[in-house]
DNA sequence: GAATACTTGACTAATTTAGTCGGGTATATA
DNA sequence: TATATACCCGACTAAATTAGTCAAGTATTC
């Protein structure tokens, strides 16, 4: 059960972001040196980010990215959401020779699946990125 | 964030086999008639099973797997460690760059990776065999 | 006008996943 | 004792996913 590298990428980047609380932009190459983390990559991530309403750009020189919302506001599980990070750990409806696709019995371990979905998602539910930076 | 199928089966094999009380053994053909799962596959599956003392193995003819505890006894954790599936959602050792490799400062996100971790962890040592055959 | 930084979509190498294949060995029953 | 059934085991492979890179832009400031 992995996490992958975008998702946690752009969880890193977005705290590396909210640490500067004033609302000058931050480039993402400075990100880029700071975290480790490929300027091209992140700059795919950011694209995501951007139309999820998350950050917004400033073009040009002494461009970069700011934080839309306060780091309060922004709650891990809306940047898993952003990145197509789907955090259901199975889907049953791939497997539908054993029934699990609604049309007839669930399969043994469907509710089991279910709840953990449900698990996962309160956690990064009641996280958010100023907890983060706060430790 | 995806569970391999590897476990995923294990969990629904065992959950069958769970749901005959005696103790005669059940055949790995039989599951795979039931949960739709190749058997070719389960065999390999079964044989981690075995090897990690969840389940004891029966040959020839008549033959099969039985459990070797009390499906109350069978923690849904012990299922996932027995086929290799690390629970760990990422591994901060990897991205050595970042400093997460112990020698220098910790990245933003450890402590986030680290908890969701023990969370997750949690979720399946408090669930057992019986908790998915009783529903 | 030059430098910086965002923008976008296509491409690719490496890894992982989800199995299959082919050869066994053990045991119960006829 | 022959035969069918079922476990045993390691090697192999096709397909999908991941983790990026590449190329060719556009906008803005100094």
């Amino acid at each position: 059960m992995r996490l992958n590298t975008k998702s946690r990428y752009a969880v890193m980047a977005l705290a590396d972001l909210a640490r500067f609380k004033d609302n000058k932009p931050i480039s993402l190459r400075d990100i880029s040196l700071r975290q480790s983390i490929s300027l091209l990559y992140l700059e795919q991530i950011f694209s995501k980010l951007k139309k999820n309403n998350i950050v917004k750009s400033v073009r040009g020189i002494n461009g970069g990215y700011v934080l839309i919302k306060n780091p309060k506001q922004i709650k891990i599980s809306e940047i898993f959401l952003a990145l197509d990070e789907n955090l259901k750990t199975m889907g049953c409806e791939k497997h539908s020779k054993t029934g699990c696709n609604g049309r007839s019995a669930k399969c043994i371990t469907h509710n089991l699946w279910d709840e953990l979905d449900i698990y996962i998602n309160t956690f990064f539910e009641n996280k958010n990125l100023d907890d983060l930076i706060r430790n």
